[in-house]
DNA sequence: CATCATCATGATAGCGGTAACATAATCTGC
DNA sequence: GCAGATTATGTTACCGCTATCATGATGATG
């Protein structure tokens, strides 16, 4: 590796102190023309780039955005949800010139380590469980950062997510709109407030319309394929059969219909499917996906601008955002 | 926020220098159990966490390895695959004690700012297109870096992958010998080179048992359920029709997949369809995908231990590695 | 108990930047 | 042409940590 550039060799180059070259490359505020130019040359010439921590420790910032999803690597990236809020967060954080630092540190709460070591300026956490037990540090160290779920009542953090209730109700208010009595549920880990808001909404569902809920009819499954086969497997052994499923997640529909062929069930014709995030993905299985579209992308992006209007010292004007969901008509729920 | 705790603060509060709570920190060599002892008491005490830029800045190592994908950032994480490869990666680094940082860098070379910046220590470069005149830069400059695809001929450069041409040869022999004659492939971007391998691969086959190559069969799309929908549009409108495809990617393949059934055509039994990568997601997809699997996550971990070698300053013995491929026969190719 | 090796700790000086203040150079208006 | 404002640049110190070398304390040895 060639030796390093320091900003000393730029200044002894350009004739200059290293302060001058600092502010010809940051504040680019007074500065004769032609210091400017001198400076710039020899920054060229020498091939020069700033460290980066030592920045950092001058200024006292790092200029990355966490993300912190607090969950198994593999579970995360399996599911392309999550890749699509990333893609909204990057976009935002690179057109402020902040850089992203993803983590999926499952164990503990290491991520709060990112914070403590000043790793990062500011996070948004995805996917947090409502006993997570950092988030209330990071509440009360008074920390900036943004949540893409909503948390527990009672304590005023930022987040964004779509509005899981009000999606989970136009699901399955269709599914008995078009005729379904017996209705299933996948739903997501129940230490996600997301899921239990769709749970909740399955449930207002049945007794609006004078259905009986049946707790044996609810199970709980991992949003990956895999945990959405096996589960729906498991209410196919329910007498009667069920004529519906309201699955919680896309993925784990994908696996729920394949266990339905399996079992020797034709979807729709012989049970319905209904998944909840729109992925891309669902318009290219067999039969596509009907679904409940969440604007992932939007939720990314939303989450990344508040977060550094927080960083920039902004107040927020509405510390909590619910993002509209929408029901996407495709062919996994037999019309009547 | 709480106000900063540094080094000096554990210091006076526990008596000793400085300096000698660093090496109680670090080292762990050379300390009086007792004075160890007060030390880590202090630490506890005033909750102290070294700072990551002062530390880097000190030691000249950020302890971030990079991994680098320079594509665009939705494509990247919309493919499954890349994230089995970051999850071995990210173990082995883990167990290391070092972070990981995730790049899409689309954009020009821009990843090169991350070593020049010293934010990095080493980097994965992954899917890099053969035109990408960053590695070039990087391997003149003696950066540590390790490749999870082929490269040109004529660069040393470190890289591990699946043996694309085997893994092809044993995808296409399979659709022969299975009594397939028109055999078409949706292939990869040609600017990289773990697809120009299946291509060849693919070619030879076709010589090997005597079939005539014709390149209006040969496709090529992105990694993307959408692009495998468009590509095997394409393909069927040939005449005569094709009996089977091979896909470069899974992904692509599910897509095709949906299109072949659009059009009023069964798989396998009007087309044979064989994808490539293994991803858990095509068992559940309708017909089960046979597929060529590649190991992606021993790919991750590998190319990880390649590139903690080199920053250890070992010398590798075996600078190339090529991981064996394997066929999976599931239920999209029809049987003889 | 003096001598030398060994271990524990400290003083000093950086790592490569920038903030804060000081000073020199230039510009303005009369 | 000069006071006073404005702009451009430099000096100094410090961000928080650790490497290097020096020093003091302890222990082994004859």
């Amino acid at each position: 590796m060639k030796p390093d550039v320091t900003i000393k060799d730029v200044a002894r180059l350009a004739g200059v102190s290293p302060i001058t070259v600092s502010r010809v490359l940051n504040n680019s505020t007074n500065a004769r023309e032609e210091t400017r130019k001198r400076v710039l040359e020899a920054v060229k010439k020498l091939d020069y780039h700033p460290n980066r921590s030592a920045r950092s420790l001058a200024t006292r910032k790092s200029g990355f955005l966490g993300v912190i999803i607090p969950q198994k690597a593999d579970y995360v990236f399996e599911n392309p949800f999550h890749t699509l809020v990333l893609k909204g967060i990057s976009q935002v954080a690179e057109s402020y010139e902040y850089r992203v630092l993803i983590t999926t540190a499952a164990r503990d709460n290491s991520y709060i380590q990112m914070f403590r070591e000043k790793w990062i300026d500011g996070a948004i956490l995805m996917s947090v469980s409502r006993f997570d037990t950092g988030v209330i540090q990071l509440y009360h160290e008074q920390v900036p950062f943004v949540m893409t779920c909503p948390f527990l009542e009672g304590f005023d953090v930022h987040w964004v997510d779509v509005d899981n209730f009000q999606g989970a109700l136009d699901a399955v208010r269709y599914l008995v709109e078009t005729g379904h009595r017996r209705i299933a549920m996948i739903n997501g880990p129940s230490t996600l407030v997301s899921c239990r808001l769709r749970h909740q909404a399955y449930k207002a569902v049945l007794d609006e319309r004078g259905i009986r809920y049946d707790p044996s009819l609810v199970v709980e499954a991992d949003f990956t394929e895999a945990a959405g086969y096996d589960k729906m497997q498991e209410l196919l052994r329910r007498e009667p059969r069920p004529d519906a499923v309201f699955v919680a997640a896309d993925v784990a529909a994908i696996g729920a219909i394949q266990a339905a062929r399996q079992t020797g069930l034709m979807v729709p014709e012989d049970i319905s499917v209904i998944g909840f995030d729109g992925l891309p993905l669902g318009q290219y299985i067999d039969p596509p996906l009907t679904t409940v579209l969440q604007p992932a992308y939007e939720k990314g992006v939303k989450a990344a601008e508040m977060l550094l209007k927080i960083l920039g010292d902004e107040k927020l004007d509405i510390p909590q955002v619910k993002l509209p969901a929408q029901l996407v008509i495709r062919k996994s729920v037999k019309q009547r």
